[in-house]
DNA sequence: GAAATTTGTATGTTTGTACTATACAAATAG
DNA sequence: CTATTTGTATAGTACAAACATACAAATTTC
């Protein structure tokens, strides 16, 4: 994360300000991008990138903390952890088949051409397959 | 859509409730299962399936009503019509990209194997490029 | 044609929560 | 031991979701 924290906040959208920063944060995480020992930026300094308050970023990384990814602890800050996955359950998969089924939708609802998003859909899938 | 809604509502969810109902009919939308002419259930029949209030449907059907999807009139109900996709924007696009890679990130936290959402990636992929 | 019924709509209220402001607490550094 | 840097707690404000209730319009029924 260093500090190009390129997060990006879409203040339209619904989506909670700090689940937007938890989000970002967790695609990091599990992409490997923050490896355990890693140390988030303190929330003042987040925030002040994001232009948000503090508290919102703390609120994410609490998120994140309540997750097993981070360990909080004054004047250290937030570190990352080594995290086993939890087993998955049906319900997981679930919402993750039906999310990707709507988010889609929405993406072609939105003028995105079937061929695009399948693109998209493809390369993650790629990356997941490469490990 | 007819009677057997099948609209999963997650009350644990962040999401509200009106936008994951319209998030759900749109997918049945954009996926052609509701053809332009159909006629969707009454706000208040379906609010009584789905337990909430009819004026939650209703907000859920306005929702849709803006995005061109549907013309609702008193008495007669909530018509599907023939909507032309925009044409899709830079940002559309990379809304889409960003909220697929923090959705698939949530999967895998949340234990879905690598291999498992590849599969659920490719196969909407799949339907995509097959029209 | 009048009345009843079935639809979506409008208005007001409550409740939850996101975000902020500010103050606090703890741990490290000097 | 003091100062500083971190996360945390508390309180306030604003907004919006969901509901209850009442309304309006269009069709059906008699």
């Amino acid at each position: 994360m260093s500090d190009t924290s390129i997060i990006q906040i879409d203040t339209a959208s619904s989506v909670a300000i700090y689940e937007q920063i938890a989000n970002a944060i967790r695609a990091h995480l599990v992409a490997g991008r923050l490896q355990p020992g890693a140390l988030l930026p303190p929330v003042r300094e987040l925030a002040l990138n994001l232009g948000v308050h503090h508290n919102t970023v703390a609120e994410a990384y609490r998120t994140l903390a309540r997750e097993g990814w981070l360990d909080l602890r004054r004047k250290r800050g937030a570190v990352v952890l080594a995290r086993e996955a939890p087993h998955a359950t049906a319900a997981a998969e679930r919402r993750f088949t039906r999310h990707l089924g709507e988010l889609t939708a929405k993406a072609l609802a939105d003028g995105v051409s079937p061929a695009t998003a399948a693109r998209h859909l493809e390369a993650i899938a790629a990356r997941l397959r490469n490990g």
